[in-house]
DNA sequence: TCTGGGGTCCTAGGACCC
DNA sequence: TCTGGGGTCCTAGGACCC
């Protein structure tokens, strides 16, 4: 099939409706600790990852010395401190709450589903397409405005072509509008290498390279045949996508899949009851976020590791289902621990450990079933008691009361965080002063 | 010496059934 | 003695995202 034969297939399938605007927050991270440190303003920073292991983030500065995304810190420590690099540890309750106050702006200009913490995409009806460059100038003025952070428009007939909307207009001032009928459309595409598309990875990006696709065009031009027998049926909807034809759904379902609670470990752990303080504690973690969340898991999946760069690595995991759907800390501690014996070894240098609670359902779905009507008594008081430690938590600080199983607070296997800013944007001691002279 | 965490989706392969 | 094949379900693992 020819490009034109290809073109004109799309063009049947194009959406007449709608339009996508991905709205994404520069250097996020980073720009997060710059509304709190303006002596930093154009100075480079990079924040680290959990455990301060790796970059995640980077000042528009700091990318221009050439710091790596992922890079491990203590590789370039010495880089770092040559340059004046400002150093954080992660302060995800600091980004969480500006992100929050992005949201809200742009749901307030236009009906918005948050991608990620930093990212959201607006659904745009196609009759507002004259009017697309000044909605794209409000959302990015009034995020400015309202809470210091800089922002990207990207705006196209699907998502995977706003992305690429996106990329383009991190690189023009900003705002960027990608339509498959404008003249240079295809001249455009050509220009960006492949990797830049959603959904190609590393792994696809080089399998692509191999088969002379390097650009987007070029994927764009490709047989649907050969993309899915290599890419599978995601690739394909990649290669429609960029033929502007939406067919990529997005989750905002408020119910997650699974809710993970995992962490490395600030040093080297053998020994079990050590090992057990730390999965009890991330149960405790994660039953809380259900329990916020006014969720219930049907199960629960315990998993622990050594290193991923010594030579014999070691990972395990263990399943198991409970009862009924739950969400208290109480009944799922005991069976945390009996997955935990029954995979651990001595003498293993564990190096991480995790929960994952699967099967979610919104609490309210569930009537109360056999097994707890049985003991209804008893599962009043574990969720009165649950509710008490929540409250306790919320207005004296996470970790005021918890179970005995936790652990103790400085224990060896906390993770590390040595360069974590001080600011909580709730805590109106640490908002910036502005003097007037 | 030191290399993140929290998600989703897809596929291959094994177990099981008839 | 000769011992099939197709469907379904589950799980582990890989790839990707931010």
């Amino acid at each position: 099939m020819n490009t034109a034969e290809t073109d004109n297939k799309y063009e049947k399938l194009l959406n007449p409706d709608e339009l996508w605007a991905l709205v994404d927050c520069n250097n996020f991270y980073a720009s997060c600790e710059e509304l709190f440190r303006p002596d930093l303003k154009d100075k480079p920073i990079v924040v680290l990852s959990n455990n301060d292991g790796c970059i995640v983030a980077r000042s528009q500065k700091a990318k221009e010395l050439g710091i790596p995304m992922g890079e491990p810190e203590f590789k370039i420590r010495s880089f770092l401190k040559l340059h004046n690099v400002a150093v954080f540890s992660s302060n995800y309750a600091l980004y969480g709450d500006i992100s929050t106050r992005v949201m809200h702006i742009i749901d307030e200009i236009c009906p918005c589903e948050p991608y990620s913490i930093d990212e959201a995409f607006c659904r745009l009806k196609k009759s507002l397409a004259p009017n697309c460059l000044e909605i794209a100038k409000l959302l990015r003025e009034r995020i400015q405005k309202w809470t210091g952070i800089t922002c990207s428009v990207g705006i196209a007939p699907s998502k995977t072509l706003a992305k690429l909307a996106n990329h383009i207009a991190k690189k023009e001032n900003g705002i960027f509008i990608l339509d498959p009928a404008q003249e240079n459309f295809n001249e455009l595409l050509k220009k960006i290498p492949v990797r830049e598309i959603w959904g190609v990875g590393k792994k696809q990006s080089e399998k692509l390279r191999t088969n002379s696709i390097r650009t987007a065009y070029d994927y764009k031009s490709a047989s649907e045949e050969w993309i899915q027998k290599n890419l599978t049926v995601t690739g394909l909807k990649t290669l429609r996508e960029l033929h502007g034809v939406p067919c990529i759904e997005t989750d905002f379902s408020d119910t997650p899949k699974s809710l993970v609670c995992s962490r490395s470990f600030g040093v080297r752990i053998q020994n079990f009851a050590e090992l057990l303080e730390a999965v009890s504690s991330f149960t405790a973690q994660g039953a809380e976020r259900l329990r916020r969340k006014n969720l219930l898991a049907s199960g629960m999946c315990v998993h622990i590791r050594t290193s991923s760069h010594a030579q014999n690595c070691c990972k395990n995991t263990a399943n198991a289902l409970f009862p009924y759907p739950l969400c208290d800390t109480k009944t799922m501690l005991p069976i945390a621990k009996k997955l935990l014996e029954g995979m651990y070894r001595k003498n293993h240098a564990y190096v991480k450990a995790g929960i994952m609670f699967y099967g979610i359902l919104p609490a309210r779905s569930i009537q109360k079933n056999v097994f707890s009507l049985l003991n209804e008594q008893e599962e009043q008081n574990t969720e009165k008691l649950m509710h008490a430690l929540d409250a306790i938590n919320k207005r004296h600080g996470k970790h005021a009361i918890k179970f005995g199983a936790e652990g103790l607070e400085n224990t060896a296997w906390r993770m590390k965080q040595e360069h974590k800013s001080p600011y909580n944007p709730r805590d109106i001691r640490n908002l910036p002063i502005a003097k007037l002279s």
